[in-house]
DNA sequence: TTCATAGTTCGATGATAGCCGAAGCATTGG
DNA sequence: CCAATGCTTCGGCTATCATCGAACTATGAA
């Protein structure tokens, strides 16, 4: 009865170091190639071959042919959802990995967590809309306030009508695992990010598969005026 | 390379078949003993162990000593979400799994724990002493109060003066093995049951083995009027 | 005390699965 | 056509790890 093939099945696919490598190089939300995730994995071309075809067989990622190229995604928000509680669930135990790089720093301080912003600004920006009360977070749901719709049409001409997704909520508290706090994902967290980006406040990291988050000097400000915590 | 929790630690903890049965076993909140989750992983008890102590050693679950059993629970709501979540994406993929069938809801109902009262009714019971302040629960210990002294003896005639033993507490807070709350344990418990018994209000099942109480009809009605919960 | 039960530790075994070298398709470009 | 690139399949090697028998510790019961 428990032979079956359950949580352990997909489970098994995350544990092994090499896949996770690749899934969490592809939480950024950005397809990449097979050699790019075998390179982000330290494997060769071979290994990650049977690795992705089993993360495909999982429903894990999804392949998009592009000419010679076979550029591999997150199924969708779900997954990338999964692994940041994983990450949460390991972050609390302590078994961090301990190559720490000189994006570190960088790293906790912001980032992207599949396409919403995630580190000390993002939990800083989730606290600010609750403390303004943009937000109303119930016991597991967040929801978005009258006070909030406006806020965002005025503040960040964001359309909050139109963020209603069949399979995704407007709003989700996620937890971070940098700061063992929840940032704000969803929809609205995946359009503020979004539109943070087009107005050049800020920009992800140019370096392929990285997730930091670089905010300019005037982003930051604007960033700070909006959702600063009131600290000195 | 990268800096961040490793998340390929924890889901491989859970990709173990015996282990995944073993955590979906504790996903409705009851703390099993080891050999519960042997049986409900299908190992014996030497692999089990082993496995028990890896999953503590990743946070995922905690101990609890009870005598000669060892309680196992997850250690947060965080561990179930993310097990659901992956729960969520096997079904997704199409690998769906056969759920256990429902334990015996007589032996949920009322059992013997050694030799007290366990079950929906034993936690019943305590949380009923709680309110009406016959006993003092403190963080770990039970105390009765100078009001459960007199309530024993006039409705039970039970002499608590007698009930001192040199190796073990009047009142002991006992982990209830199906509704996962505590009821009451030590030499009051036992003599509380004890009680019922003569008073044959209860007697336990003529099964060999069973731990199922069953209740007189009256005896179920002179139970509720001391420890009723209040309900219709 | 002696016995029984719950649980752990140790050691050996066996199966699973990651890994890479070599070769095989497939696509693009010349 | 041929050559180069991206990726996959095949075969064999190796290491890891789950598993269980046996022995040991601890708690409770008679």
């Amino acid at each position: 009865m428990k032979a079956g093939p359950d949580i352990a099945m997909i489970a098994s696919l995350v544990g092994d170091p090499a896949r996770s490598n690749m899934l969490t190089a592809l939480m950024t939300g950005r397809a990449l190639t097979a050699s790019e995730l075998a390179q982000e994995a330290g494997i060769t071309p071979q290994t990650a071959s049977s690795h992705l075809s089993k993360l495909e067989a999982g429903g894990l990622i999804e392949p998009e042919k592009q000419g010679r190229h076979r550029y591999y995604r997150l199924t969708g928000p779900d997954v990338a959802g999964v692994l940041e509680g994983l990450a949460g669930l390991a972050a609390r135990a302590g078994h961090m990995r301990v190559r720490t790089g000189p994006k570190d720093p960088a790293l906790r301080r912001a980032r992207i967590c599949y396409d919403h912003l995630a580190g000390d600004l993002g939990v800083q920006m989730l606290d600010s809309m609750k403390r303004q009360k943009l937000v109303r977070a119930g016991k597991q749901a967040i929801e978005l306030t009258g006070e909030g719709k406006r806020f965002m049409a005025e503040s960040l001409q964001i359309d909050t009508d139109s963020l209603s997704h069949p399979r995704r909520p407007v709003c989700k508290a996620c937890l971070d695992w940098s700061e063992r706090r929840h940032h704000l994902a969803g929809t609205l967290g995946a359009a503020m990010m979004a539109r943070f980006t087009e107005l050049k406040w800020a920009a992800r990291d140019e370096a392929p598969g990285s997730r930091v988050v670089n905010f300019t000097r005037t982003g930051e400000k604007r960033f700070a005026a909006l959702f600063g915590n009131g600290e000195a």
